[in-house]
DNA sequence: CTGTTATCGATAATGATTATAAAATAATAA
DNA sequence: TTATTATTTTATAATCATTATCGATAACAG
């Protein structure tokens, strides 16, 4: 947890960005709640219970930051909000979703599903990918029974 | 063209809804800028020219109605607007985005990439995939030069 | 025709996000 | 240290996309 945040603290320093405490205790409720896929909304109640002063708009940007630095991938499931997710340490970014249609849970699935994929896209469209989102769209395992 | 919209006239009735004149020309817009993710605004503004007196509310409940009838699909690039995409005829529905961070186009392949994928979701974690979104971001063509 | 229901257009309301301005804080230089 | 400057924050207003409301109108059923 301290590693991760001091990681961070680099990052940012890498960028002449300080690491205030704001940002900090922004950080450690992502890191608490790595699952989550929080919205701004989310971690600005979070983040109060600890830090009652901060304002949401600190909250907004701090996450957008965080997202410039890619410490955190700001994602989107179609439900008007923007959610963000923590990236994993090391390893690349192999990171999905599925979102059950019948009661809304989100499950995350870490898994490099699409290595062959990106090589045909390379391949048979010349485009060089850097990312990707893939999210499954269906019933979960609870809901089908 | 006119086949078309024979067809999503018969999808709306069947469901008992109608094909009014304003949902008929929101359709034509959709047929005739099949390609371009068009937004709830741009199709509104495209609409407009064929039928002034068709206003914003209505777009965007033709638009909404289309998408729960299957007949369009609600996509998001993360840019804070919803994009309205007319499904193809036939087919299941294997169509994903390549978006250029570089200039921001954003380019549709039409391939079932995801076959294998989907089987190994289902297979591995027990969801019943029931649709996808993938989308690649990375360097577009163009933009390698 | 007459009542019922669906749809529409205008516009107000909402909700998420962003911009602004003034105050607080931190970094820097003299 | 003290003055100065830049960064960050807070509170709040503004913006923008989308949705809800409501009275008017059109299609339809009896």
């Amino acid at each position: 947890m301290e590693h991760r945040i001091d990681r961070i603290k680099k990052q940012l320093h890498a960028q002449s960005y300080k690491l205030t405490p704001q940002r900090e205790a922004t950080v450690r409720v992502l890191l608490e709640r790595e699952e989550d896929h929080l919205s701004a909304e989310d971690v600005y109640l979070l983040v109060k219970e600890k830090a009652p002063e901060i304002g949401l708009a600190t909250v907004y940007r701090t996450l957008e930051l965080l997202s410039e630095l890619k410490v955190v991938d700001k994602i989107n499931f179609g439900d008007g909000v923007s959610r963000y997710d923590l990236r994993k340490e090391g390893a690349a970014h192999f990171h999905h979703h599925l979102v059950c249609m019948e009661c809304g849970s989100v499950e995350e699935i870490v898994d490099d599903l699409l290595e062959d994929v990106e090589k045909i896209v390379e391949n048979d469209w010349g485009f060089q990918v850097k990312d990707h989102r893939l999210t499954f769209h269906g019933i979960c395992r609870d809901c089908q029974k």
